[in-house]
RNA sequence: GGCGCCGUACCCAAGUGGUAAGGGAGAGGUCUGCAAAACCUUUAUGCAGCGGUUCGAAUCCGCUCGGCGCCUCCA
C-alpha cells in the first residue's frame, strides 16, 4: 500500500508523491512563544513529530521547518489587538524579546522531553522582517494589496481562490464577521500585511510605509518560501489555523508568486479537557511541565498516539492511567526480550519462529493509511501477545529475541518513539550503588524467604512499594525489581 | 445565522461496502507461600434512532435526536 494521507484541500486520502523523488519539503506552524506549552501543543507537534519519523523512515530526505512566532501575533480584532509578546512582557515586567526567549526555551525543553526531533530550521519571525517587507512590496506592485495610513492590506476581493481550503466563499466570512467600523481596511475579511506602530510599540521596523510591524500570517509565507521554494510538499499545522490563518498564507503567497503554494495540507485535531474545549479563557489548559510531575513523557507520547491525529483527543485523568497501564504492558515484553536475549544461552530446538514481517507490514500498512498510530500500535501489542506466549513456554530463539527487540527498537522506538532507548532495568550499571543496594535486599528477603518467614518478606516489599519500587519473584525463584508510580 | 466534524462495549479508541482491531476496567482459570507480572478464556447478533440503496451497510443516501468545533485569541 502506497503512502496516503488526508489532504485538507482536496477533502480527501491522496497518495503522497513529493515534488522531488525521494525528498520532502514539509512546514509545520509553530507556537507563538508567550507562555508555557500544554497539551495541546503536545499533540500538534509529537503528532508532525512521528509523521516525519515515519516519512525518514520509509525513505525520505525530509527537510522540517517549523517557525517559532515572536512578533505580530495579535489578541482580539486585528486592528485593536494588543501583540501577545508586548502583553506578556507587561505581565512579567520583561522586554518582549526576553519573554520570547524564555518561553522558546521552555517550548524547546518540553519537546525535548518528549522526544520530538527538533525541526531542521526554526526561523524567528523577528528575524526575517526583511523577506516579509519584500513579499508585501511584491503583492502591492502586484495590485493584491493597499495601504492605508502607513498600514498595509491584502485585499480579498482581488483573489478569486480565497476560501478554497476552509470552504468558505468571500461572501460567508464577511457575513459571519464582526465589522469592526474604525476599520481601515476596505473589506471586513482583508488582513494586514504590515501593520503601522505607535511610537510606542516597542517591536517596530523601518519599512517603505514608516515604522511599523508584520502581520501574523505573513511570516509563515515569508519564511517557509525562503527555506523551502515557492511550492513545498506538506504545510501543518493545528486545525484552529485553518481558517484565517492558512487561508490567508495560500492567499498572499499564491497571488505574490502565480504559483501554487502548498501541495498537502495536513491539519491536526484538537485536544479537549473532559469533553470540553481546552482554551485559555476556559482555564483548562493543562501545562506539559505540570503532567510530567505525574506521567513519564513516554507516557504522554504514547496517549497522544493512541488515538488519531486527525481525532479530538479527550484529555481525562482515567485516559491517561490508562494509557499509562497499557503502555506498562508494553514495555514489559520489551524488558523480557532484552532480559532473555541476556540469558539465552544457546538455542532451543524446540523454539517456534514468529512471522515478523507480516507484523512490520501491518504496521507501515497502517501508518500508510494517513499516518494511523492508533492501529500500528494495536499491531506492537499484537506482537507482544505472541512474544509473551513463546516467552512463557521457553520456545524462543535467540535470533528470534535479537529480531523482535529491533522490531520494538525500530517500530515502538524509532518510529514512535514511545519505547525508550534505555529501559529501566535492574541489570543496567551493575557498579551504581541503587543496585548493589536493592540486590542486597532482595537477597536478604531471598533468605527470609528460604526460612518461611512470609510476614518479614511481605513487609520488605510492601516497605519498597511504598517507596516506588516493585518487586516481582519469577518462576525460576529470581525476583526483579522496577520503579512504580 | 453560515461552514464543518462526531456519536462504535463500563471507559479510551481503530475500522468507512463483505460480516466488529487494540488498550484500560471487570469476571473465571493457570502459575505463585501470598502478591505482582505473564499466559489462557470471557465481556457489542451489534456500531445514536428511523427509513432507503445493495446479494450484503457500522461503513453509501435521506431524515430525526444528541455532542462538539470553526467563523473572534488559542496547537
Amino acid at each position: 500500500m502506497p503512502l496516503t494521507l488526508y489532504n485538507t484541500l482536496t477533502r480527501r486520502k491522496e497518495e503522497f508523491k513529493p515534488l522531488t523523488e525521494g525528498a520532502v519539503r514539509m512546514y509545520v506552524c509553530g507556537p507563538t512563544v508567550y507562555g508555557h506549552s500544554h497539551i495541546g501543543h503536545a499533540k500538534s507537534y509529537v503528532s508532525f513529530d512521528t509523521i516525519v519519523r515515519y516519512l525518514r523512515y520509509i525513505g525520505y530526505k525530509v527537510t522540517y521547518i517549523q517557525n517559532i512566532t515572536d512578533v505580530g501575533h495579535l489578541l482580539g480584532e486585528t486592528n485593536e489587538g494588543e501583540d501577545r509578546l508586548i502583553k506578556q512582557g507587561k505581565l512579567e515586567q520583561k522586554h518582549p524579546m526576553q519573554i520570547a526567549e524564555e518561553y522558546t526555551k521552555s517550548y524547546f525543553d518540553d519537546m525535548d522531553t518528549l522526544g520530538v526531533v527538533r525541526p531542521d530550521i526554526s526561523p524567528r519571525a523577528t528575524g526575517h522582517i526583511t523577506e516579509q517587507i519584500e513579499m508585501v512590496k511584491t503583492l502591492l506592485e502586484k495590485g493584491f494589496a493597499y495601504e492605508v495610513n502607513g498600514s498595509v492590506y491584502f485585499d480579498v476581493s482581488k483573489d478569486k481562490e480565497y476560501g478554497k481550503l476552509s470552504g468558505r466563499s468571500t461572501e460567508e466570512v464577511e457575513s459571519g464577521t464582526r465589522v469592526d467600523v474604525k476599520s481601515e481596511k476596505r473589506h471586513p475579511n482583508d488582513f494586514a500585511l504590515w501593520k503601522k506602530a505607535e511610537p510606542e510599540h516597542i517591536m517596530q521596523w523601518q519599512s517603505p510605509w514608516g515604522m511599523g510591524f508584520p502581520g501574523w500570517h505573513v511570516e509563515c509565507s515569508a519564511m517557509s518560501m525562503k527555506y523551502l521554494g515557492e511550492t513545498f510538499d506538506i504545510h501543518g499545522g493545528g486545525m484552529d489555523n485553518q481558517f484565517p490563518h492558512h487561508e490567508c498564507e495560500i492567499a498572499q503567497s499564491e497571488c505574490a508568486t502565480n504559483k501554487p503554494f502548498v501541495r498537502y495540507w495536513i491539519h491536526n485535531n484538537l485536544v479537549t479537557v473532559n469533553g470540553q474545549k481546552m482554551s485559555k479563557s476556559l482555564g483548562n489548559t493543562c501545562l506539559l511541565k505540570d503532567l510530567s510531575k505525574t506521567y513519564s513523557p513516554y507516557v504522554i507520547r504514547f496517549f497522544i498516539l493512541q488515538s488519531h491525529y486527525r481525532g479530538t483527543l479527550d484529555f481525562s485523568e482515567s485516559a491517561i492511567g490508562g494509557a499509562e497501564k497499557g503502555l506498562e504492558r508494553l514495555l514489559n515484553t520489551v524488558r523480557e526480550v532484552k532480559k532473555g536475549l541476556r540469558l539465552a544461552v544457546s538455542d532451543s530446538n524446540s523454539h517456534k519462529p514468529i512471522n515478523l514481517d507480516e507484523y512490520r507490514s501491518r504496521f507501515t500498512d497502517a501508518m500508510n493509511d494517513d499516518f494511523n498510530t492508533p492501529q500500528a500500535i494495536a499491531v506492537l501489542f499484537d506482537v507482544s501477545r505472541e512474544v509473551n506466549g513463546l516467552l512463557a513456554q521457553g520456545q524462543v530463539s535467540k535470533e528470534t529475541l535479537t529480531s523482535v527487540d529491533e522490531l520494538f527498537t525500530e517500530l515502538g522506538g524509532t518510529v514512535l518513539g514511545i519505547i525508550p532507548q534505555q529501559l529501566d532495568e535492574n541489570h543496567s550499571g551493575e557498579e551504581n550503588i541503587e543496585h548493589q543496594l536493592m540486590q542486597l535486599i532482595i537477597d536478604v528477603r531471598a533468605e527470609a524467604r528460604t526460612q518461611k518467614l512470609w510476614s518479614l518478606s511481605d513487609k520488605i516489599r510492601d516497605g519498597l512499594q511504598q517507596s516506588g519500587i516493585a518487586l516481582e519473584d519469577k518462576k525460576d525463584g529470581a525476583t526483579t525489581w522496577k520503579r512504580v508510580k
